[in-house]
This record gives C-alpha cells, structure tokens and sequence, in this order.
DNA sequence: TAATTTATTGAATATTTATTGAATAATTTA
DNA sequence: TAAATTATTCAATAAATATTCAATAAATTA
C-alpha cells in the first residue's frame, strides 16, 4: 500500500522521515512524487559530504555523482543547474541548524532545564551538529552569502528567526523566574554572538582541554549576564 | 639610486611600504629584488579582490591576470601555481589581520587608552578592516583552513600568538589596575570570541542601528567581566 | 490498455581551466 | 663588455568542466 503522498515536502520534513530512505534503500516501491524529494534530499546530502572535503572550488557534479553512485546527467535532471544546486545547499545547510538548534528546545518544559539545555547547546558542546570536525560546508555557505543575495537573504531570515525564538525563550525564562534580564533582545544577540565565536573558534585551535575550559568560561559569563541586568 | 636591497622581505614590512609601490607605478627604475616583492604583493592585492568577488571557485588566473593588467603567465613565473597562491593568500590576509588588530596597540603607553582602544578596536567597530563590507576573502581562507593542513596551522599559530599577546596585555591591564580579572587567559579568550562572533554577526543582519546597539552592548559585557572576577 | 509523464543512461560538446615551453627583452653580475 | 639571470609575452595543450540532447525504461494517468 503505497503511503499518500507528502503535500509539500521542505528539507524539514525529509531530514527527520528516515522511513522514506530505509524504503529506498530496501529497493521497495516508492511513488514518483516522494522519489524526487528523496532523490533531492540524497543529492544535498551527498553535496554536503564532498563540500566538506573539497569546498565549492572543488565540488565537482562529477565527484557529487560518483559520491551517489548516479549518471551525472541526473543530477541536472533534479537541480536544473550548479548555481540551483549551490542555492538548494544553502537551505539543507540552514533547515539543519534550524531544527537542531531551534526544533529540539520546544520540547522540553521545565524552565530549569530549558535554561540549561539552551545554554549548554549554544556554548558548552564543542563543534559542530554531528560531526566531531568543523563543518567547511557551513562557513562556506556562509562565505558565500556575502556576496550572493539569495543565500544572504536565506542567512538573515534565519538569524532573524533564530534571534526573535531567543529573545522570546528569554522572555519566558525571565517571566518563570530563572533569569533576570532586563533586555532579553540584546541578551539574545550576545548569546548568538558568543556562540558562533565559539564554534569559529573550534577549528583554531588543537587545545582540546583548554578549549573546552574556554567553553565553560563562556557558559559562566553567560549565566552572569542574564542573571542580572 | 636605487635604493638598497630588503634583506627578507614578507607581508609585513611591504603592505606598509607603499613608497615602492609609488616608484613602481611611475614607471621609476626598480632593482630585481624588489620587483620580485613588489609584484608578488600586487598578485595578492589583486587575488584579494577577485576572491573577494567571487569566492575560490570563481577565481581563476585569468581574472587575476586581467585585473593586473598582467599576463596570466606571469602570475605562475611568480607563483609556482594556483595552490601556491592560495597558501600565500592565507599568509597575507593573516599578515593584515595581526597588523591591524596587534601592531597598532603597541603604538599607545597609558593603560587606561589602551584598555579602551583595545575594547574599541575589537568589540565596538564595526564589520571588516578597510572597507565596509565582510571580508569574504577571509572567511574563504578560513573555510579552507578546515580541511588543509598547510593552511590550518597558519590560522593557528595565528591565533595562538593573538592570544597570548591579547592575555599578556590583560595582565599588563590588571597590573596597572585599569581592570580586575582572575584570569587573564580565559578573558583573553572570551574577547576572541567576542570578536569573532560579532564580526560574524556583521553579515546576518541589515539592521543597521540594532547591530550597533548589540557591539555597544558586547562592549559593555566585556568591561564587566574584565572589571571583575 | 493506451497515452503521457517522469526517471535514467550515455554520448557529445563547447568552454574554460591550469600549466608548459619556447622566444624575446631587460637587468644584473662578472 | 660578455655571460648569466630574470621578466615578460605568446602560442599550445591536455584535462576537466557544466550542460545538452537523444534514446530508453519505468511509472502514472486517462
């Protein structure tokens, strides 16, 4: 029974339904309409994977093919283009620090230990999501936007997200009583501000002790701030 | 006359030393020697913008070659190849980094100017070095650094030497009695990330007036940390 | 079942790429 | 001045690039 097909598959959805790749995999049926966005989803994966290692002066459709194991004419039959697949990337890249950094917060309740969640998601935990490395993809992306409007517009309406569910988290942790903030808004930029130096800092130094007492200094100095305004 | 040889010339001593470069475009008769270093440093200059432009992956001798005015053979008279260029691209992007944000303190005496400068230079300014715009050139040196050991080790050492001279300058802050830290190294740290994180920040948002509110505000962090342990 | 749409392959292509080598001009060294 | 080194140009090249097109297979729709 082929299972009805998903209205309007983002990244978000297909990230967190591995179902639908274990029956790819299994060599099950698969209705066409759900392929594509599996066959999308495999491609930025597989995309990420030689960014990683090559950048984008390296990343080849060829290698990206090779990487699937697919005709690289294929790929150009899903992204009509490298520029569209390069843009593509850059969604996976941020839906991934979206769901990750963001999704995961909304289920815990307790005030306490969302404040201690958050606080050690954002500046306790080294590096990067899965991955012990610093992710290249990533700041490429990031390098990119720079100069590339679309993916810069993609960057700011996340960062826009990001620091407005913050400021808002804050809100409520101050409104419970577990904090004491005056500004939650500007609190919430230093917090974005403090993590992503630390993740930049990640790959800069081979101090792995000292590196993580770094981390915990920043976990302090932001418990001080937002405990008193 | 010409002018007596440089003994070893790097980055450092030619990006301050623009009276060769002078005597270069009026066409005035220059030694060898300095020839050498003086088109080296113009590659860079060029490399930069073109980087700056279009990421690595748009890079191509080519374009440096025309930015020039120069004949795209020539760039590999005087480096051996493009990967060649690139390694050298991190030395010199590094080289003006340290020079602005480490060479310029040396210049001031009283502590209490220099603690400023020092919280103003880092936190305060805003974006990128020279111009207005985030340094995409930097970012892609930095994103290369990820997965190339060569250049890796460049950051590194970089950022080791920036912390150890940002600490000693925190003691020498604390022994004046400008500040009052426990832990000059951790402090020395946190400013890192500080700087970092906000430069980061530089590229995510178009807010203008917010943005600067928030290094106001990351100024103001810093001062409180640093005024107490 | 028939018609139509989608998936996939494989070959072909025009362009661009970094790099090489030969030849010439200019400069330094002896 | 003569010899040797360095700077510069130009033409050539081999490899790799993204993209296109035609052909076939599979799945969806009617």
């Amino acid at each position: 029974m082929p299972s009805e097909p998903l209205k309007k598959i983002g990244f978000e959805v297909l990230i967190n339904s591995m179902a639908l790749k274990d029956r790819f995999f299994k060599k099950e049926p698969i209705p066409l309409k759900q392929l594509k966005d599996i066959r999308k989803l495999e491609i930025m994966e597989h995309f990420h994977k030689v960014v990683n290692e090559y950048g984008f002066s390296g990343t080849t459709l060829a290698k990206v093919a090779k990487s699937i194991g697919m005709n690289p004419s294929l790929l150009l039959h899903y992204y009509k283009s490298k520029e569209e697949m390069i843009v593509g990337f850059s969604d996976f890249i941020i839906c991934k620090y979206e769901d990750f950094y963001l999704n995961r917060l909304k289920a815990l309740k307790n005030p306490k230990k969302r404040l201690e969640y958050l606080i050690d998601t954002l500046l306790l935990e080294s590096g990067n999501i899965e991955e012990l490395v610093s992710d290249r993809g990533f700041y490429e992306c990031y390098a990119l936007s720079i100069t590339h409007p679309k993916v810069k517009e993609k960057f700011r309406q996340f960062y826009g997200r990001f620091r407005k569910a913050l400021t808002q988290e804050l809100e409520d942790l101050n409104e419970a009583g577990v904090i004491n903030t005056s500004d939650a808004d500007l609190a919430s930029g230093l917090l974005i501000v403090l993590f992503e130096g630390k993740d930049f800092y990640a790959n800069i130094t081979d101090d792995d002790t000292s590196y993580a007492q770094l981390r915990k200094y920043l976990k302090n100095v932001a418990y001080r701030i937002l405990s008193d305004s």
